[in-house]
DNA sequence: CGGGACGTATGATCCGGATCATACGGATTG
DNA sequence: CAATCCGTATGATCCGGATCATACGTCCCG
C-alpha cells in the first residue's frame, strides 16, 4: 500500500516489501491525539487517507499550527533522529497512517544507498517547503499570507477550486492569525470577488487580483 | 580544510580527500553577493572563515533574511536538487567559502553509503532547526522573538555573553521586524537591565527575566 | 430528542508595531 | 580631506489586527 505514497515511488518491489514489512498502518479517529510532545520517538509516518494536523504548544499556551497533513504525505521525519516528538499529532477526520519504524527505517537506509539517495531527496525537498513557509510567514499582512496560501493549495491541487486541507481556524494558526482575523480577511476577499468560500472549499474567482495581494504586500 | 566543519566529521581519510578534491575554496569580500536568485546551481557552500547573509526579495521588494551563516555552517543545500538558486547570499565580512560542487557531491552520495547517512542527519537537522524558526517566527511579540533568539545564541555560544552573528538591521528582518522595532525592544531590555548590548556583543545579565519573556508572551 | 461543545461569523475597542521623519557617528571612497 | 553612504538611534503618528464580546448553526453524544 506504500507504493501510493509518491515519496516511495522509485523503489522496486523488494525494497518495498521490505519496508511494508516494517511498517503499520494504524487508524485513527476523527479527534484522536496520534502522538503528543514528550512522547518516545517510535517512527515517522505517511497519511494513507484523511488528514492529521501538526502543532505546538507554544510557552504562552496556544496552539501553533506546524503543518496539515493529507493522503501522501509524510510527518514527523525528523523523530529519526530523535528521541521524543517535539510536536502533537492530532486526527483532522477519520484517517489511516502508517508508522514507519525508526530503528528499521535507519537500518534500510544504512543498508541501501537507493534507499537513502530516495529519502535524501524528500528531506532536501521538506527543507525548501520550510524555507518558503519561513518566507511567507514574514509576510505581515494576514490578507496577503491568505492568498500566498490558497495560491499554493492551487498550485498543489492543480485547479482554482481548492479544497480546504481543514477547518479555518487550524489554517488560521498555520497562517499565524487569529480565527477572527481569518474570517474577515475571507470575507473581504468575496467582497472583492476575488475569492469565493463555500463549506470546504474555496473557488478562486480571480487569480490576478489574488496574485497581486500577495506581491503588494510589501 | 573540510574536517573542521563539523558536519564532515566521522568521516574517513579517504572520503575526506575525495570530497576535497571536488571542492573549491572561494574567498568573497565583504558585502558582495555570492550568488543571486535565479543563477543557476553550482552547489552548495560550507563557511570556513567569516560570515554570509542568506536573503530572498518579497515580492514587494524586501528584503527577508532566511539565515545568518557563520564558521562551520552550511548554506544552499538545496541547491543539490534545483536547477536555479531561490535566495540572494552575501557577505558579511571579508570570508572564506568552500564550494561543494552538485554533481561530484551526488555522486559520492550515491557511491557511498556512509557519506550519505552522514548527509541525512545533517538534513534532518536542518528541518528541525527551521521548524523551530516558524514556531518562532509565530510568537506575535517582536520583544519575546528578540528574547528567544538570544537565548537560542547564547546556547550556541554557550555562553552568556553573546557575539551577535551579524549588524542588528540583517538581525532584525531575520526575526520578521523592522529595524527601529529591533531598537526599541533592544533600548527596553537594556531599560529592564535584562540584557546589556554594546557594539557585537550582547550579554545576557538575568536569563530567567529573558525566558519569562518568551513563555509570557502567548 | 435535547443539550453542550465547537466551528463559524461579526461587531466594538484598544494598543502595539509599522511607517515616516530626523539626526548622529563611523566607515568608505574619491 | 570632504563627501557620501550606511548603520545606529529615537521621536511622532497612524492604522491594522489582537482582543473581548456576542450570537448562530451544526455536529455529536448521552
Amino acid at each position: 500500500m506504500l507504493e501510493k505514497l509518491g515519496m516511495f515511488s522509485g523503489l522496486t518491489k523488494k525494497h518495498l516489501a521490505r519496508l511494508e514489512a516494517v511498517t503499520r498502518e494504524i487508524p485513527v479517529g476523527k479527534g484522536s491525539i496520534l502522538f503528543s510532545s514528550g512522547d518516545r520517538t517510535e517512527g515517522f509516518y505517511a497519511v494513507v487517507d484523511g488528514s492529521v494536523r501538526i502543532y505546538r504548544i507554544s510557552p504562552g499556551g496556544r496552539e501553533v499550527t506546524l503543518e496539515i497533513v493529507g493522503p501522501g504525505g509524510t510527518f514527523a521525519e525528523a523523530s529519526l533522529f530523535s528521541d521524543i516528538y517535539h510536536c502533537f499529532c492530532v486526527a483532522l477526520k477519520d484517517s489511516k497512517v502508517c508508522l514507519i519504524r525508526k530503528d528499521a527505517f535507519l537500518g534500510m537506509i544504512q543498508g541501501d544507498i537507493r534507499f537513502a539517495a530516495a529519502w535524501i531527496n524528500v528531506l532536501s525537498l521538506e527543507v525548501i517547503r520550510l524555507r518558503q513557509r519561513i518566507e511567507e510567514l514574514s509576510i505581515k499582512s494576514p490578507k496577503a499570507r491568505i492568498a500566498s496560501y490558497l495560491l499554493l493549495l492551487a498550485e498543489m491541487q492543480n485547479s482554482t477550486s481548492i479544497t480546504l486541507p481543514a477547518h479555518r481556524k487550524s489554517i488560521a494558526t498555520l497562517l499565524g492569525m487569529t480565527h477572527e482575523t481569518f474570517y474577515r480577511m475571507a470575507k473581504e476577499l468575496e467582497n472583492e470577488d476575488i475569492v469565493r468560500f463555500e463549506r470546504q472549499r474555496a473557488d478562486i474567482r480571480n487569480r490576478l487580483q489574488l496574485e497581486k495581494l500577495v506581491v503588494g504586500c510589501g
